[in-house]
DNA sequence: CCGCAATATTGCGGGATGCGCACTTTTATG
DNA sequence: CATAAAAGTGCGCATCCCGCAATATTGCGG
């Protein structure tokens, strides 16, 4: 649980196993389509017994989605390090938008089949929202640090959490719908601007 | 069993056995814990063969899950037939509240059984928040009509349907929590107002 | 540098699941 | 009433998830 006093090379060689195995399972469901993938396969592409698998995440899906919960956690992170001035929704945007590179930067194209994998298969997306959840539950003990409010009494930091939340996964589905390609950051931008603006209908025209 | 007279109605047989082996799962993991409950054993209790469970639900959580997205589906339904002139939020808000009884009503406590299985369950959790994902695009659709966007190309009308679904959520959870019980329709009311109104962070002291 | 204790990995095995396939029963239609 | 369509059923298999116990590896104190 606590990660602090470990001597830290022991700690260091599980995560990197548990690493390549996330990845491995990413590359094969990838390339070969998730139905054809047996956790044999992505034991064996990790150089470890199939056994061992399960000792790091008790599914394929779990596996595959556990790249994406590492990257949102960071999030929590990256919040904590914002200037304590700043208003609260300027952190938030500059934050969630830090995770998925720069402005007018590569779409990284291990990065967008892995998005379109997890987003097209069905048995993927219960684990993927999970695994998002349990982010948004970091996200908002951060919050709550942050505008002085208690994860436990208030509604207000895990509702923060969970509509940053949804604003990540939309802004995704729709950057990866967009037909002439949309910067993801632009689309998590604008969703976070319409948040913080009480999500205005439109003026439609 | 009760074979329905009127003609054509094979499908509302179907919906009834579906129905029997959503309720007879949910029941079942209640009182002796999801672990414990086999298909064999839900099959059973609803009067069918272990193999035609799996016709209707592909999975133990997908059962327990179902009757909470059939709940949630009418909210798109409901908004459509709310008054065009009304404020989108108003509307949002009193649609929401409305499938989980009147402010000062009853609990429900097969209800609250349920939440606080699914809830409290992680390998129902994937499966409720992919239920509710589901249940979130319809309600973009009938969001996209009112607003005159275009669930394809704005990202507006998934926007608001999955904050309303953060906000769903959250309340729900927040409402197991309480100690001094809060009525659920208050605490909805609560976050839907906090979204239309931009999240501010609350003038803590 | 060595042996000991803690921890990680592995193999085995069983219970349960999800589903394809073919067969039987029920229901609707002409 | 005959017959086709659709739902329910039984069987079997590939896979999965995990507990348990044995083994290998790692880190630490002497």
């Amino acid at each position: 649980m606590t990660t602090s006093r470990a001597p830290g090379h022991r700690e260091r060689k599980k995560q990197q196993t548990r690493e390549a195995l996330s990845w491995a399972a990413l590359r094969l469901a990838v390339e070969r389509g998730l139905g054809n993938v047996l956790v044999e396969d992505i034991a064996a592409e990790a150089g470890v017994s199939p056994r061992t698998f399960n000792n790091y995440f008790s599914s394929k899906a779990e596996a595959i989605v556990w790249r994406h919960l590492d990257r949102v956690r960071h999030i929590a992170e990256l919040l904590r390090e914002r200037p304590p001035g700043e208003p609260l929704w300027d952190s938030l945007t500059s934050v969630v938008v830090l995770p998925f590179g720069d402005e007018g930067a590569r779409p990284d194209p291990e990065w967008t089949a892995g998005v379109r994998l997890i987003l097209g298969q069905t048995e993927l997306q219960g684990a993927f929202l999970k695994a998002g959840a349990e982010a948004e539950r970091e996200c908002a003990f951060a919050i709550a640090e942050r505008t002085g409010t208690d994860v436990g009494r208030d509604l207000y930091p895990l509702l923060v959490a969970a509509a940053v939340g949804a604003a990540i996964r939309v802004a995704s589905e729709q950057w990866l719908r967009a037909d002439p390609s949309v910067p993801l950051p632009t689309l998590l931008r604008d969703a976070m601007g319409r948040l913080a603006a009480g999500l205005p209908a439109p003026n439609a025209e």
